[in-house]
DNA sequence: TATTGTTATACTCTATAACTATA
DNA sequence: TATAGTTATAGAGTATAACAATA
């Protein structure tokens, strides 16, 4: 996983750096809404957010209206890192695709996008942040040192 | 991962079809050869190979050469598996391209084996195999409850 | 002493369920 | 009583390291 090696030059990891753009895309939102626009669970988006809030990327506010919601906000060092994984992706896109010319590369991007519509994916959502329980494998048997 | 639950109707996980797959195409080789060639560590494999073996696809006989080392081999029960888990991968190639016309599957086909040859994967098996440890994320920190 | 395979153990990621504060 | 967020806990997947048998 090259990219989530990039990412973790800045000391984040690939769930994060999908949690900025969906921040910095609706400021203000909820962690509810939030977690339900990407298919986080709360639980798992409290982790999340705790590690971008203590290295200062978001800020949870508190919402005026109603007191048991934060409202979520990128901070200024936030934003500079959203930009810096902007940067990230673009290299990382470059060196995947470096064996296509750029007319492939926006052939596949079409040919995928048209894939990715009719599988009924949200653009600027990773499907992979929901997660589906594998079947339960049945464990042991053979094998025993010879 | 639709493909997953399609390979769990069959009590199989993905990494099971990929070995059932590795060692038709090379019957007898050791459990050293096969993780070397996917890229799974001795210790995975073993486990892997367990389950297998349990459900009587997999058999490990004696190598008469060198008594340290299985021979590895699918059962009848094993190959007819297989050619379910290949029925398996046809059905879900169908349902994630039902969006393109045939003529623009051999189009994308081809563009990513231009890709995938380029970044010097192996045909035939499936990069996440190997594992790649993660960056360590700093833990915990604020959002006490209020 | 080196190699093949196994076992023991630990760590990461993610989920479920119980809980607190507020509505 | 219902909802937003948190904490506690458990499970699945994978790795590292110590080990046994054989070379």
């Amino acid at each position: 996983m090259k990219f989530g090696k990039r990412v973790a030059d800045l000391d984040l990891t690939p769930p994060h750096a999908g949690i900025l753009r969906a921040i910095s895309m609706s400021e203000g939102m909820s962690q509810k809404a939030l977690g339900g626009r990407l298919g986080i669970v709360p639980s798992r988006l409290v982790e999340l957010l705790d590690e971008l809030d203590q290295r200062g990327l978001v800020e949870r506010r508190d919402d005026e209206n109603d007191r048991r919601v934060y409202a979520l906000h990128l901070t200024k060092k936030g934003g500079a890192t959203l930009e810096a994984l902007a940067r990230v992706g673009r290299e990382h896109q470059e060196t995947l695709l470096a064996a296509l010319t750029s007319q492939e590369r926006e052939l596949l991007a079409s040919l995928l996008a048209k894939v990715a519509e009719e599988q009924g994916l949200t653009p600027g959502v990773h499907p992979g942040y929901a997660y589906l329980r594998r079947a339960r494998r049945s464990r042991k048997g053979p094998g025993a040192q010879r």
